[in-house]
DNA sequence: ACGCTCCATACGCTTACTGATATCAGGTCA
DNA sequence: TGACCTGATATCAGTAAGCGTATGGAGCGT
């Protein structure tokens, strides 16, 4: 590709003559006088090292060189008009695309509502939204095979990445609607000691299993599992059954089945954080976006909740 | 299509360095310092608002918005060179298109070494050839349907055109080898008035039929036309039946058939003018470029042979 | 801590593009 | 022939882009 010198205001000038051939009309269509216009096409057919119109007494005419050079400064120009606009769209954040990933405990809970928000504000953002665990999460935002994650139990520090927790969540037990502690308001977690578990497994979120063991661990017992699950849904399902109880973050309650019961527990202390993690010095304002979307606090809404974490 | 003031330079600048992701490099490819190469990258982020780049430490990245405007600049100046190109081709006249309008007369004597010499110096360039009596020829010029005319007896004076004499054709008649004046070697017109004529229609070409039948009207008698034949060759097959003679222009002793002579007529002085003719103020460098292939002096022969007509 | 790489910034200079006004030249038409 | 429209030319000035050299500052490796 060689050194082409060549303002684009000639290209321009020159399709307009060429569309209205009359350097007067031409002129007054870009909103210059005649003698510049002159000039700009005679500087252009200088570059081309030929006429481009024939001034012939009767009309201004393209010379087959014109012609020729037509189509390519046309769509020159509205290619790269379309380009600079496109690249504008991407750049504020109105147009390209994100990749999203996020842990399955999330699909039922704050991922609905995130997508949509964000789908109404950036209605011609593609998303891609991936499920993952927390840590193959950690792995694709270094990789850069996703742009956020949605994750639970955010690791303290990690090289490059932030982190904002996004919500803080009570853990629930899961009862059987037969079960003795289901009549209650409030469940110790120790008195779940002796009843079979239903949970995910390790593999589908190892942050939130330490964690759900930690506390039982911490309660007093060691939980005896029984069934496992891939599902958040399924589990529930196998608890209404009777197979058994489970612990789970308080944003299940969203799955309604008639048999299961959610029942608070104690200590309540025990909380699970939901985070959305990012790269540092990302270039791409969506995750901006994202992150706006993902805030407690909608943008249009002037009040201030003052529950934003960081 | 608003106005967009951008040089080429900094879309130049931007490709490359989107190709080499380092300023350093990029700005030696380009041939300047770096700090200039900075300011070109620069300047173009301030004209679409956003980061191309992103320069994180550990290297230089395509930013979302600079990977959306990629390819529009790359499609707009390799579009834009080629363009530029073709329009130089066009213009210098080793490409384009040149509509030849000619004589059937001409099909077999000048029309194809002005081809072949055509051809072999401008390769590039399509040919239009189409078959057309004189008169044709002149409205076909008027209205721009064709761009050169080869054709016999021009008129002496046409408005916008202009004419060149190529050649000048004796006549000769045409006899059937057993004709008892086959075995001179000139042949006076008024010899012929007893045998019957074999001639083009006058439709074929006005200009010639008039001038064949002129010339035996002033040599003492009209010509008795027994039989009319589209094409040279079928008049010369017919004559060589011994159906008639005929009186053609010289080039048709390119049609060697056994049983026709073709003898030189006197008075010697009956000739036929073939000329070219193209419109004044012709724009198309490719007109210029035949009538130099159509010259009798090749450029690349240094003799000169001193014939040229006017 | 030093030096190295890499990119950004500052400064000064030159170029040339761009625009306007005024004027000229060629053609057409009354 | 003179009014008039066409586009070209001449001249001038403002602006901005382009370059180079010199320098600054961040990150990284030894």
């Amino acid at each position: 590709m060689e050194r082409l010198e060549l303002p684009l205001s000639q290209l321009h000038a020159f399709v307009v003559l060429a569309e209205e051939l009359h350097f007067g009309h031409a002129a007054a269509r870009l909103g210059i006088a005649q003698p510049p216009l002159s000039q700009q096409i005679r500087r252009l057919e200088d570059k081309v090292g030929h006429a481009l119109f024939s001034r012939a007494s009767g009309g201004v005419t393209l010379t087959p060189a014109g012609h020729e050079l037509l189509p390519a400064a046309r769509s020159a120009l509205t290619g790269l008009a379309d380009g600079l606009a496109a690249a504008r769209a991407v750049g504020s954040g109105q147009a390209g695309r994100l990749r999203i990933g996020f842990a399955a405990s999330l699909a039922l809970t704050v991922l609905p509502g995130l997508l949509r928000t964000f789908r109404q504000r950036f209605p011609g953002v593609h998303l891609d939204i991936r499920e993952m665990p927390t840590a193959p999460q950690i792995a694709a935002l270094h990789d850069r095979s996703i742009d956020v994650g949605l994750l639970r139990e955010p690791p303290a520090t990690e090289e490059e990445l932030c982190f904002r927790t996004v919500l803080s969540e009570p853990f629930v037990a899961v009862l059987p609607a037969a079960h003795p502690l289901a009549g209650r308001r409030t469940v110790h977690l120790a008195e779940l000691a002796d009843s079979p578990f239903v949970l995910l497994p390790r593999a589908a979120g190892p942050g939130l299993h330490d964690q759900i063991t930690g506390l039982c661990t911490a309660a007093g017992f060691t939980p005896r599992t029984t069934q496992r699950a891939v599902e958040w849904q399924t589990v529930c399902a196998l608890v209404e059954t009777g197979l058994g109880v489970s612990l789970a973050p308080a944003g299940i309650r969203r799955i309604r089945l008639k048999g299961v019961a959610f029942r608070r527990i104690e200590p309540s202390t025990a909380r699970t954080r939901v985070a959305v993690a990012w790269r540092e010095n990302e270039q791409n304002p969506l995750v901006t976006h994202l992150l706006a979307a993902v805030s407690p606090e909608p943008v249009d809404r002037p009040q201030r909740s003052s529950r934003s974490g960081r």
